[in-house]
DNA sequence: TCGAATCGTTCATCTTGACGAACACCCCTG
DNA sequence: CAGGGGTGTTCGTCAAGATGAACGATTCGA
């Protein structure tokens, strides 16, 4: 969950909750996980029942031990069904006309993975600037041919291809074929 | 960061240097930065010089002051670009020959979240039993048509169209042209 | 040159998290 | 019905984090 802004549901119910949904999803009890971790059985009973405030250190080995990345442990869960018909979506603004994206899901206020559908015809690559550190997008192709990656070396990509490229360099999509389309996954890891 | 694999590096200097960065990123003195997130300015000192292993409140209470993700406090990591070609990646088993999921993105070893392509075939529809409550599942037609969603109440996509449903009921992905294709997105909150 | 203000650091004190043993509880077996 | 192996909990002790005041260093203006 985002510090920043976001979640303003105090962290600690929330690690609670999450250790103790991680570890039943793995059928591990709690002795094996605190074990595993290398703290006391007794700190993790506490911190599963809600009292306590973990040091970072603490929680990092709980962390490592459920195989869960860090951040994950301090973000709440909201799901729903939600349907976007093609074309209704949030459309991203885009100095070309030749390419739309549509915000089809954007997770709680301030995302830590964003899903668009791009569709995009040929002509000007679209270039994007670097974004925070810790950004990753992964685009799966689903119509067309397109360029993809990193600026300084794009992969030509034909539909039902996937690539991942770090966000924070400079990366591009160029459709080579009309109609092009494509699905972008972008999360702050 | 991730906590389970990943980056092994100890997550106190990630910290520290991450803090300072941040803080450093806005123009803020160290005092106002510890004034806002209502800790002491000789804490936020300890942990900038790395020493010290701050509890998740006073790690929290500086997220939100910095105005900083939580997770991105401690997390190096540096993704690769990685390319999949249609067909290639690791098929995920399945009963009907008239359903194959491709494995295209896991996260680090062991996902929070997936990435999938689909290409179904009209036949049995795909039943998925329940998951571990946590779970969202994103799914965007790329072509065919097909009724996706929980399955008491499931929705007809048709290509372009976006769908999220909780993973914690049962739900189906049931192909109602030839040569169906969807991507699909699994994640655990 | 003095003083005021701000910067970040260091120190003694108190609070609190982490620990392990002991505990109550349940299931299964002999 | 005892008894062993498993679960998760509670409790006293100790180390460690959080605190505020005091400190030296720096900048800026009178």
């Amino acid at each position: 969950m985002t510090g920043g802004s976001g979640g303003s549901r105090a962290p600690l119910d929330v690690i609670a909750t999450s250790l103790q949904r991680e570890r039943q999803r793995i059928g591990l009890s709690l002795a094996e996980v605190a074990r595993r971790a290398g703290v006391a059985k007794s700190t993790l009973s506490q911190l599963e029942s809600g009292s306590g405030n973990p040091s970072v250190e603490t929680l990092w080995a709980l962390s490592v031990a459920l195989n869960v990345p860090f951040g994950q442990l301090v973000q709440p869960q909201r799901p729903t069904v939600q349907v976007i018909r093609a074309g209704e979506g949030p459309a991203v603004a885009s100095e070309q006309a030749d390419y739309v994206a549509t915000l089809l899901a954007s997770c709680p206020p301030n995302a830590r993975r964003d899903i668009y559908l791009i569709s995009a015809q040929p002509g000007n690559p679209r270039e994007s600037d670097p974004h925070m550190p810790g950004v990753v997008e992964h685009v799966v192709l689903s119509a067309g041919r397109a360029l993809v990656g990193v600026a300084e070396d794009p992969v030509e990509l034909y539909p039902g291809d996937y690539i991942a490229y770090p966000g924070d360099v400079a990366h591009v999509f160029k459709a080579l074929e009309p109609d092009t389309v494509a699905v972008l996954v972008s999360e702050h890891v």
